[in-house]
Formats: structure tokens, sequence, C-alpha cells
DNA sequence: GCCGTTTTCGGCCCGACTGTTTTCAGTCG
């Protein structure tokens, strides 16, 4: 059985805070944090990119002796340099890095003079007052331990991107209203659309930032101020969120939205190449010397740096900065490119809005059809459709369509996928319609070769146009089924067969990175909202978010087709 | 530990804020 991606990476991270507690040499630290970083971000399994014969250290930042201990680490085996490394501090240990104003330095003072090696013992150690005394110890930091000791629990883990903007946009039109206020946007993951949300960052161009700075920590959503400076400040807001501000003059704005959107990796990648000019990249500006060559904007930057302005949902250190160097980047779906949506309910089954209300929301929204795909009976819950009410809801939709034709109504169903991947429907009824989308909504217990056979049985069946939600995760909340994402892929491509994007929220499935591999494997891609209601057909944007996240252009997606187009892309009726 | 349009050795991204200090180390992003 290998193991999985992201428990390689945590060995590795595991590894860096030992060494790090043990003041090893920083740049091996940082070494093993990067390796972590890569293996949790690969889109591939490390046990099968091995038995494809593929070799590790062709990644960057992986060299020989990394790509050995992440194999082993793979096959499920000990790394010695790990027991080592046990043998001099006590495990448990890193958990105490966990806590604020405790990082590798501290905690190897704690674990040599007073013998701490988890929270417990440095809770109790605190409540006695012996802290105070260790060297860069003292007072504030015992009790500012205490504190966080006892909040512990209560730990606020990321927050799904439509509850973060929920929250930062009110803030920030807020902070927009504030005179000395030029301009102020949203940066960090919410700017480069991840699907979740840490903290919030706001950066904001002012000729007069202490007082910017001032008012905004007494803002009415301001729980508690953790640092405040003249150019920054860091609080925690009711909602039990960090916010970080920084206020920097225009001059630097674009520098600092730059530097403070990151991905932080993306940012090392753009000063390793300011280094090699002989240039020094900060949050001020890019400069040579001691005079600023750039800064003012963003695009000013890359310019400036010899690459094409990269989009913010691209900056992960995954490629963009090679990609725009070589002229490469892709030019990424818009929102504007959408031209309908393929998956939507109404209250024939679990949708709270008619087919005439879904109906003219779509041709409000401009768009050229909108598929209507209720439940197929399976799904009791959502009291699924049989073969006579589905006939009676396509006589519907003729009907509608022949009242008026600007945006056309596919006739289409979500049909369940069984356990032993055969569909919900007798193909006589699926061929009538305009569209087949399939999904699982059941079963998500299989072991992976049963599960990814199950939906390769299901794209046997020639009717099945688009597998929705293909790994069936709820952000947050439930994990995808076991799948092997390469091999599905690989059928589909030759199944001619299709996969979704589905935009609820708290889906975003396929995520991101399955785009990426989706589209580079030749398999085209649905943007769909899953709308059970007309408002939700708004939530398009977050589909086209991790889209674009995942290096989409509008050629990789069916919905940004007219339907004649679309039509012919689909499977043989 | 990784890596190479000056290098196979000697570099490796950069700055704000805090609490501890009496000039700065440690943490954090």
């Amino acid at each position: 059985m290998p193991v999985a991606n992201a428990d390689i990476a945590r060995e590795l991270d595991r590894i860096a805070d030992l060494l790090d507690i043990e003041g090893a040499n920083q740049f091996r630290v940082r070494a093993y944090r990067r390796a972590a970083r890569i293996v949790d971000t690969l889109p591939r399994g490390v046990g099968e990119m091995l038995l494809a014969g593929e070799d590790l250290d062709d990644l960057p930042g992986i060299g020989k002796d990394l790509a050995e201990k992440i194999a082993t680490l793979a096959q499920g085996r000990h790394l010695p340099m790990l027991n080592e490394l046990e043998r001099e501090v006590p495990p448990g240990i890193t958990a105490l890095l966990s806590l604020p104003s405790l990082g590798p330095k501290r905690v190897h003072v704690l674990h040599e003079q007073l013998g701490i090696s988890n929270i417990a013992e440095l809770a109790a150690a605190a409540r006695a007052g012996k802290l105070r005394s260790l060297p860069r110890f003292g007072a504030a930091i015992e009790a500012a331990l205490l504190k966080a000791v006892a909040e512990r629990a209560e730990q606020p883990r990321r927050i799904m991107l439509r509850q973060a903007e929920q929250i930062a946009e009110p803030l920030l039109g807020r902070l927009r209203q504030v005179p000395d206020v030029l301009a102020a946007e949203v940066a960090g993951s919410y700017r480069r659309r991840r699907e979740t949300v840490g903290d919030l960052d706001f950066v904001v161009s002012s000729n007069a930032a202490p007082a910017v700075i001032e008012r905004f920590v007494h803002d009415e959503e301001v729980a508690q101020v953790i640092e405040h400076g003249p150019t920054r400040a860091s609080v925690n807001l009711k909602h039990n969120l960090q916010l970080d501000l920084r206020a920097v003059l225009p001059a630097s704005y674009g520098a600092a939205l730059l530097y403070f959107t990151g991905s932080k990796a993306h940012n090392i990648a753009l000063r390793r190449i300011a280094v090699a000019k002989g240039w020094k990249l900060n949050e001020y500006g890019l400069f040579e010397g001691d005079r600023q060559i750039a800064g003012v904007t963003e695009a000013d930057v890359y310019i400036r740096l010899g690459l094409p302005f990269i989009p913010p949902e691209l900056r992960e250190d995954q490629g963009e900065v090679a990609a725009a160097q070589q002229g490469t980047l892709p030019a990424l779906v818009k929102l504007a490119d959408i031209r309908g949506d393929l998956h939507a309910h109404t209250i024939a089954t679990d949708g709270r809005a008619t087919l005439a209300a879904m109906a003219q929301a779509a041709r409000e929204r401009g768009y050229s059809y909108l598929a209507i795909t209720d439940h197929s009976r399976r799904l009791a819950m959502a009291h699924g459709l049989g073969p006579r009410e589905l006939t009676n809801q396509i006589e519907a939709i003729r009907r509608l369509n022949e009242k008026s034709s600007d945006c056309k109504i596919l006739a289409s169903i979500e049909v369940d996928i069984l356990e032993d991947g055969k569909l919900d429907l007798p193909d006589s009824v699926l061929k009538e319609l305009d569209l087949v989308v399939g999904a699982v909504h059941s079963h998500f217990e299989f072991p992976k070769v049963r599960q990814t056979e199950r939906l390769l049985r299901a794209m046997d069946n020639r009717y099945l146009d688009i597998i929705a939600h293909p790994t069936g995760r709820l952000i947050n909340q439930r994990p995808s089924y076991e799948l092997d994402m390469v091999r599905l892929l690989r059928a589909a491509r030759e199944h001619g067969c299709h996969l979704e994007v589905n935009a609820q929220p708290n889906r975003l499935d396929l995520p991101d990175t399955f785009c990426r591999l989706a589209a580079d494997a030749g398999v085209k891609l649905a943007i769909s909202t899953d709308a059970h209601g007309v408002e939700e057909l708004a939530f398009m944007r977050y589909g086209v978010d991790t889209a674009r996240r995942g290096w989409l252009q509008a050629n990789d997606v069916l919905n940004t087709r007219s339907w004649r187009e679309l039509k012919s892309m689909l499977r043989q009726r």
C-alpha cells in the first residue's frame, strides 16, 4: 500500500522541525521544508511516479539525497535519519512550534534547560513562573504562552473562499472610504483564489500610513490587536480570523501587492531572478542599489524582471515563472468566456426554483443555454426522477424552448452512477436527452481500484457525457473518495467523456491541481454551478477561479462554446 | 540539502515588529 503524498510531506516537515530545533544549518532545514511542499503539491502519487520509473530528483529542489529519502518514505519504510533525530529530540516537541512566539530557538532552550518536551510540561512550567528567567524569555512571553495554551482548543482552521469573501468585502469597502486611502486590495491566498483561506492580507496605498493603520485597528470587526506599528498591523477579527494590514506609499503599492499576494514560493522565485540581475526585490519595489526601478504597479515589476504579468491564480511556483520566461503562459479562461451552464436543478427534485424561473435567470445572465439536470430516482432523498417523470420534464422543456429561443434549455439529468458502475436510468430514456451528466452519490468508502473501475464502467455507457463532481470531496467536511485520477483521465480521453468542475463553493471539484492534469491529458471540462436556486447560477465565478488555478484556457472548457459546437463534442446519441 | 550564462564550492529572499535588551535575536509572514 503506497503512502499518500500528504503523509510523506508531513514526515519531511517533521524532519525540518526537528533539525531546526537541533540548530541545524538553516538552508538544510529549508531544503526539507521545500521538499515537503513540493511533494504535497504534486498532482500524482509519489509511489505511482516511482512505479512509472520517473526520477524524483528531476524535480527542482529535490536532489539525490532527498529523492532517496522520499522513496523510502513512499514505501512505508522508516528513515534511519529520523530515528536518529528522535533519539536526540523527543518527537512530540514539534507541537511546541505551533504556539505563538515559540520558534526553534526558544523550543531548544526549553528542552535544554527545563527538559520540556510537550505542551502540558510547558504549561506547568509557565504556571510555576519558570519561563521568565530563561534567556530571551520574559514575563510577557510566559503570559502569552499560558493564554495560547488555554485557547488552543479553538484553533481556527482555513475557511472556504466564499466565507472569506463575506468577511473581507465589507471590511475592504470601509477601508476604501477612509480619506487617506488611495487604493486598497485583499492580497494573499484570497487574491490567488485558493479554495480556502487561512487569514486575510490587506494592502493599502496611502501617504498617511500610520493614521490609516490607527483607524483600522479600531474597526468594529476587530476583536483583538496582535501587533500594531506605523506601517503594519495584525488583528484578530470577531469571526475568529486573523487579518494582516500593510500600508505603503503609492510608489510601492505594486511591489507591496505583489509581495503580499505571494505565494511565498512565487516571491522567492522572483527575488532569485532579481538577485541574478544584481537587483533586490522587496515589498517597497525593485531596486538597483538604492535606486527604485519598479514598484508602482505589479506589471512594472514583472516587466522589469523580463516577464509578462502573471495572473495571481498562477502564482504558486508550479512552473509559472519558467512558463513566463519562455512566453508560454496560458491565456486563462475568463468568466466572460462562459456561454452556458451544464448542471442545474429545479423543484422537480431538490432545487428551489421552477423550470421557468431557472430558464429566465439563465437568459438574464446572457447565457445561450442551460442544462436542467435533476436527480435520478436512486437519490431518494432528493425525490429523484424515474423514466416517466423525466419524460414529462423533457416535454415541458420542449414547450419552453418553443416559446423562446434566445437561451436554449437542454433536457438533461444528473443520473446516479450505481455501485456496479451502471447508470440509474435505462438507455432508452438517456438517449432522449440532449446531455447526460453522471455522478457518484453513494459508497464513498470503496477502495481505490473498485471505485475507479466503477467510474470506468460508467463511462462505458455511450450516453454518459460528463462526470459531475468527480472526486466527491466536500471542502473541510469530507475527503475525496479513493480514485486513480490518472487512469480515470486516460479513460475519459479514450471514450470522449468529459469531467465537471463543480462550482459550488464547498465542492470546487475537480480541484485545481486535477484541472491542470486533465487539460494536460487532453480531457475537456465543463464548469458548472450545480445550482439549486436562481441565485446559485452566480457561483460560476468560483468554478472559473478553480479552472484558472488549474491553468485552463477557454479551449479546455466545454461551455465556452456555442451549443452547436458543444453538441458536436458530445458523445454520439 | 540543493545548485550552477561568472561558481562543483559557497552561496542560498527580505523586512517589520516584539520583547528582550542596552544594540538585537527571534519570530513571523
